[in-house]
DNA sequence: GTCTATAACCAGATAGAC
DNA sequence: GTCTATCTGGTTATAGAC
């Protein structure tokens, strides 16, 4: 790995773990057994990181995150989105932990912030109206939207709801598996009765995840 | 009005406009043509100064959402609540902007938060069944809980969500009817027969507020 | 590419006079 | 209760040697 990379993956590390405000440029650089001077000759500031590991952020999502493909089947394709979804959550959690502070700092971050999370919200739209099509849920093209705002709004700010009600901070799989029940939950609002057994299955499937040994997966702990 | 109070006065003013990291005691001293060590008379740390305002969000919070009153009806007591909350999360918004930052340097007001918060949603819960026994909406023990967890999300990110949708920070009035709005769609889901008519109601009552001009009324703009 | 050294700055906090 | 003066320490950032 050469050094740019490395210095984004401990930041990444480093603000998940102690949050974004509590960790400097210097504590980042002296993590790695580098100078100062190294980080900034990789790095115009603080700030430059953090755009940086937001571009990776974006990228993995426009990546996991298409519309749904017709001839799948359509739950299957809810547990993909809804896995890739709060994997990602859980590994850029310190964004949204500090999400205010980070782009009240960087007019150019939450520009493209802003015009990510539209295209992305069209996306839930369209996934939502995808499942309804596929007759897994029952919705009108109105309450859709609202599902769509609220489905981003509780996938966003999962991490820090959860963080917020335990004295320490650390994170654990399980918190990520209760996060995807609790947007099945808001799901079922709109289930019909084709779906329910459905629904049943992924509701037992993370219900079992969420209360197993809290071992973190080789693909979410780095 | 004492010194102490008006150090808190102006520091939640300035917290809300530019949020609390971006606002040093310095400032908060200058703003009110003051000295640091003046400030610093009244209040150990800039911690202290927090610690007081949750004390007053805390009190405001007993205070106007007590239990539901059986004898009186159930719309008009969540009205209250609603328009109660909102106003609330408007006054201290910068606290659930930078939720995580505050709580994690301060252990005292992280369990003091927690303790609160546990009480809260047993509140919420209470109220939810409230309004089933009045038989406004339908739903289980099991649900109602999953509910209060939603709405308390909900209700304590919703500023933080507008905020990061668009470029100027500001907040305004009508922000805060969009939140009441999305609380009675979360509701919906479980409305009775019996209540639909008055949901649409209060839906309607929200809707017209949010589309109305964006004057700040005097008990929402100190 | 990387290091050392250090400048510039600012937030947090205190001592002691009035 | 309030002010002036000041200190400590941390953060950001850069210059210049290697």
């Amino acid at each position: 790995m050469n050094t740019k990379d490395k210095i984004i993956h401990t930041s990444i590390s480093l603000f998940n773990e102690h949050g974004e405000r509590a960790i400097s440029t210097n504590h980042i650089a002296s993590h790695l057994n580098m100078s100062p001077g190294n980080l900034y000759y990789h790095f115009k500031n603080k700030e430059d990181i953090i755009r940086h590991i937001f571009a990776l952020y974006s990228e993995h999502l426009s990546t996991h995150f298409k519309p749904i493909n017709k001839n799948d089947d359509a739950f299957s394709q809810l547990t993909v989105y809804l896995d890739s979804l709060f994997e990602l959550m859980w590994r850029y959690h310190f964004f949204y932990d500090n999400l205010g502070d980070i782009l009240a700092r960087d007019t150019q971050l939450k520009q493209a912030y802003i015009n990510f999370q539209l295209e992305l919200l069209e996306q839930v739209r369209k996934i939502i109206l995808g499942l309804r099509d596929s007759e897994m849920i029952a919705i009108n093209e109105q309450d859709a939207l609202e599902l769509a705002h609220t489905l981003k709004l509780t996938v966003s700010f999962w991490t820090p709801y959860i963080k917020a009600r335990r004295l320490s901070g650390a994170l654990a799989e399980q918190d990520i598996y209760h996060g995807i029940l609790k947007v099945l939950t808001l799901f079922r609002a709109y289930s019909t009765d084709k779906s329910s057994d459905k629904m049943n299955q992924l509701r037992e499937k993370y219900t079992q995840l969420a209360h197993s040994a809290p071992s973190i997966p080789a693909a979410l702990s780095s």
